[in-house]
DNA sequence: CAAGTCTAAACTGTCGACAGTCGGCGATTA
DNA sequence: TAATCGCCGACTGTCGACAGTTTAGACTTG
């Protein structure tokens, strides 16, 4: 009788998550810019229109806060972060500093396999060109540059990846579009996934540099241009 | 799990804040190890203990969840995180990629002021040498380094940095002393900090490389040297 | 008409309560 | 004799309530 559990797959089902979909549904809220940046965030309103109490309303504010969409002023409430020109500096200047890692370390954990996932992401972007859906290529694109930090293999370095790239979400969100040229934008991936297969370092990073380079100009440029924020309601 | 959460030993709060606070004690009381890697954070225990209600409780316990120190299990409650030799592999992969381009940065910042404050925080780890002092030496260790981050001038970098630390910080507060000779480790700080007055970006990342990753294989042993964990007190 | 001043309404921080889940333990059954 | 069942207390997730604080707006006052 060496039958303890039989192992049938069944996927486990989580359930009631209020905390995680509260902070889905405010993060949803907050990158569509329908909680502009500045606006405050009453936990009673948001309890209410979501059919729950403020309990986990609150939690996931915490949560949101940690990631850095949300500041806290006490007793006066949580507010959608206001974001600056040097924001955006201080973000690419990270990202950089770890993609360039990560990069490098991914190249030389590189097999077949993520190598294919690499080149496949670069033809989904060329996909989002073509149906000229500038929301779903910037989604991509990072995906294009998480799946590089997966393959590096270093979860933390992952996880911070995911947060700069929500704090950066939050801002594309309100530039609106991005580039002016998608396919010019899919391109520009070539030399990098060119470089992690090549495997030479100093190779890796240029590119790294120049490509994250570029995006980092351009995003400046435009947050500049939009001067101080968008009204931010109440 | 027949367990009426023992107590931990945490005196009383007042005053507001709660919510900071309660997650200054339980990170305090991690570090030491009163709460071991593993043990169950039970949230009316905790509540109890400090004399406060289980919401804020819960609130500090999701901050120090994103920060590391314990992991969520939905509806099982807050454990206390445990780390694996992986985790210090990742934890100083990080530091090294970041503190390197920190250098680099402060380097750039340098001022007279900046400088001097870099050298008498070396000089207070000679001094916690002499006192013989290892927890407060490993705590003004981390100073310096954090200096460097403050000096960088990058926020976000500074925020990582304390991410990291306290990971760190919890880690060491097990395997208890970290080096054989204190004044060692003071007298490792003198050529990093003579490299980012030199300004030399090869040198500096040399220096940093040599001394992170001394401390890496160091706490890296140590950690393999202690296999599982200290029992995982329930 | 600008600058305070005061007051009521709106919110936050925290609490205690309650329903439902989890895990261990003894009883049960093959 | 060991796997399973069912029960019971401990604990989590969530809620509504309340006190104290902040804010907006009406009302004075110089």
């Amino acid at each position: 009788m060496r039958t303890i559990s039989p192992p049938v797959g069944l996927p486990a089902l989580n359930e009631t998550d209020l905390v995680g979909q509260v902070a889905r549904r405010l993060t949803e809220a907050i990158v569509q810019g329908r909680l502009p940046p500045g606006s405050k965030v009453v936990e009673a309103g948001i309890a209410r229109e979501l059919g729950v109490s403020r309990a986990p309303v609150r939690e996931a504010a915490r949560l949101l806060e940690q990631q850095g969409l949300l500041v806290a002023n006490p007793r006066r409430g949580f507010f959608v972060r206001q974001f600056a020109a040097d924001d955006i500096d201080e973000i690419y200047d990270l990202r950089l500093c770890v993609e360039r890692h990560a990069a490098v370390l991914a190249a030389r954990n590189l097999t077949p396999e993520t190598r294919d996932k690499l080149r496949r992401q670069i033809d989904v972007l060329y996909e989002m060109a073509d149906l000229d859906d500038p929301a779903r290529q910037v989604e991509e694109d990072y995906r294009f540059h998480r799946l590089i930090c997966e393959i590096a293999g270093n979860r933390r370095m992952l996880r911070l990846f995911d947060d700069l790239a929500s704090e950066l979400r939050m801002v594309i969100g309100l530039i609106g579009r991005l580039y002016d040229d998608p396919h010019e934008i899919a391109r520009t991936h070539e030399p990098v996934l060119a470089a992690i297969e090549a495997g030479h370092p100093e190779r890796i990073v240029a590119h790294i540099d120049y490509h994250l380079g570029h995006a980092w100009r351009e995003v400046g440029r435009l947050v500049r241009e939009i001067p101080p924020w968008p009204a931010a309601a109440k």
